[in-house]
DNA sequence: TGCGGTTTCCTAATGCCTTTAGGCAAACCA
DNA sequence: TGGTTTGCCTAAAGGCATTAGGAAACCGCA
């Protein structure tokens, strides 16, 4: 019989398609080793188990997000830099939902720390240098810009803002206004 | 053999507590029926099936949260109201991460509807009657209270701020700081 | 008090998923 | 080309979800 000429590699990659397809929960072993007309027990030689599947595929997606987001952020700076990057976000997330989920799953704090995580703040950190935030500020607008990039499109693609206008375009850009204000008017403490 | 005395209602509290206790995503038929000293089996006749008792916990979750932020609102407003609403959330999440998980299991349109989900929009809005946005604002602001709220409790109780100083908490009271200044100074479109 | 009807829980069974163990054959490499 | 490695397979055990059908407990009424 031949063989399929599974990777570890392949696998993850076809696995993230997987996850946009059917939803990340739905990423199972045996669902994967269907798609490659293969015995699941098979796939045991390249993937330690179930876990280990998922956070490769978290992983890949953290990365390519970080990858977009750099992408983004090169030769923009103040309002244009943080409306670029927050598109970033909202377009992946939309376009790849099972990835994104994917980019949720919970990592033990080793993997998280080797992951592109540390990588999301750096970028973030970077967008607050066209703005004008004390050094002691920028750990608090980090974490606020995470959690509504993050919140946001977490509600949005939970069909929370689906059937009620306006339409969720015009909230996001008018978010990502009121960002640029805020930060250009951080309050004191 | 004597009866266990199931119900729905006992079936789905229990359900909490046991997500609560292991994770949203642990709670099972099996494990439930467990805890009962029952065969799994026997739940089906108080439950649907698995999708039914996670559908029901998130909706116990949502309306345990609606009727906490009603109580923080009760009498405050402004800035006053607006923290007290965020540190039920937060608080909320912290002590029931399993419940806080469950109130974002996808609901199905009719159920959403049906649910505590729009009191909480009514109560964001609320809030907002203690600042001056324009009509056409305030969908844009209950998003963005709602995004910012939702995503760095789930940020956070997925260890993103663990690890690194400052505290989470200060973090949170600087965000609600940032928050009652945005509101307060909108920016016109 | 005892009887029928209903309700509640049980046993049995199926199907799917995960994971481990051990085997055979294809691919590589010398 | 023969030996070795590696890749995928079969077999099997254990778990969860769910359905069908049975028996015992409970409840209301005569």
């Amino acid at each position: 019989m031949a063989r399929a000429g599974l990777t570890t590699e392949r696998l993850v990659r076809a696995g993230a398609e997987l996850a946009d397809e059917v939803g990340f929960e739905q990423v199972t072993v045996s669902a994967l080793a269907r798609r490659f007309d293969v015995k699941a027990a098979s796939l045991y030689s390249h993937l330690r188990n179930s876990r280990d599947l998922k956070t490769r595929i978290a992983l890949l997606a953290l990365e390519e997000l970080a990858d977009r987001g750099a992408d983004a952020l090169a030769g923009r700076s103040g309002k244009e830099a943080l409306g670029a990057f927050a598109d970033v976000y909202r377009d992946y997330a939309l376009a790849h939902p099972g990835r994104y989920t994917a980019a949720r799953y919970p990592l033990d704090a080793e993997t998280a720390a080797a992951s592109a995580g540390p990588r999301h703040t750096q970028l973030t950190r970077a967008i607050l240098r066209g703005y004008d935030l004390p050094e002691s500020e920028q750990t608090h607008a980090v974490r606020l810009l995470g959690s509504v990039f993050h919140g946001y499109v977490s509600l949005e693609s939970a069909g929370g803002f689906a059937h009620s206008a306006p339409d969720s375009r015009e909230s996001w850009t008018r978010i990502v206004d009121a960002l640029d204000s805020l930060l250009r008017n951080w309050p004191a403490r």
